[in-house]
DNA sequence: ATTGCTCTTAAGAAAGATTATCATGATCAA
DNA sequence: TTGATCATGATAATCTTTCTTAAGAGCAAT
């Protein structure tokens, strides 16, 4: 489940022999704070830790971050960034995927249960355990297409949306931004 | 539609100020003639055409795929491997998706038509245009959790399927291997 | 509480993948 | 054929991520 506290951290890092650290429980915690429909690079994890004071090596943070999404805590986006983003791994009800427009890297959350039991079905089928499942939907958007794509858009031209909205990601019926 | 000709592709480009260069042609033509279930980094794809004596720069490589993915004629796969892999881009009847092991990286492609549904109506809601979508289905395999996972996994142990399937992938009924 | 084994961290170096630069060469429309 | 512009190749540079090592900390048992 999802609200994981210190206790149940512990609990199953050490069931896999894996320790607690404070650098640990903090990178939970800001996952845990963090807006629906934000996700953090390392990069972006480790500067935003900077400003609370609570600093945490980058090795520290890609070591946590990779370990907790091995462990199934924790998801890595692979977006059309250039680097990996990572969210909680919210189970059944919160679970959702994304759309991303691979001109100016806008992305939109969306729900689809059915995704998640086609996935389940397809590990059932194998003998698998599933740990997450993400479907991406490469796409241009509307800003894009406005602008002539896919004949005349120049070769470096993003939305101006891009600037503006670089960190705000839109989920399908729950909006929240900023950090 | 997924066979291009030299004379298809030199149109697709030409439409969008591009130029058909002999290297663009013969990238295509690997991927074109690529066993399914394969794909290619651009390191391997480098290599390739490198023993065949028809070398082609690795910045072009870099090049030359990006452009192809964006105008979706090959799709960009994140797998788990730490670097992108690259395939055509087939439509409706053969497209397919990944179930990729965390711990080993082996790789089963499966066939879903309803994911492209989902998105296609995902897209149409939003406005956008749908370029490529993808379903990564991370999970852990019989063999790492036959190992002990997740309570005793060495943190470097890998499948010894590693080490041999290293470059096969495994498709629901079509089978082709090596290159 | 103390001890000791082992896992973790921090810091920087290192590796690996991808992109940028720029002069030279090739493509395409006229 | 020509000229404008795009593409290539070679290498440098960048960016992300992993590795290395000594010092520090968590955990289970005493």
């Amino acid at each position: 489940m999802s609200p994981y506290t210190a206790n149940s951290l512990k609990a199953e890092l050490n069931a896999r022999g894996w320790r607690l650290t404070p650098q640990r429980e903090k990178i939970l915690h800001v996952f845990q704070n963090l807006p629906r429909g934000n996700h953090l690079s390392a990069e972006e994890l480790f500067e935003l830790l900077e400003q609370r004071g609570e600093s945490i090596s980058l090795s520290t943070i890609y070591r946590s971050v990779k370990l907790m999404s091995r462990m199934g805590i924790l998801r890595e986006l692979e977006l059309a960034e250039g680097h990996k983003h990572y969210e909680l791994n919210h189970p059944h009800p919160n679970h959702h995927h994304h759309m991303v427009c691979i001109q100016c890297n806008r992305t939109i959350e969306f729900k689809n249960d059915s995704i998640l039991k086609h996935s389940l079905k397809q590990c059932e089928k194998e003998g698998f355990q599933l740990i997450d499942c993400q479907l991406t939907v490469m796409t241009i958007c509307p800003e894009a297409i406005r602008m002539g794509w896919p004949s005349s858009l120049p070769s470096n031209w993003v939305c101006t949306r891009t600037i503006s909205d670089e960190h705000s990601h839109h989920s399908h019926d729950n909006d929240s931004e900023s950090e």
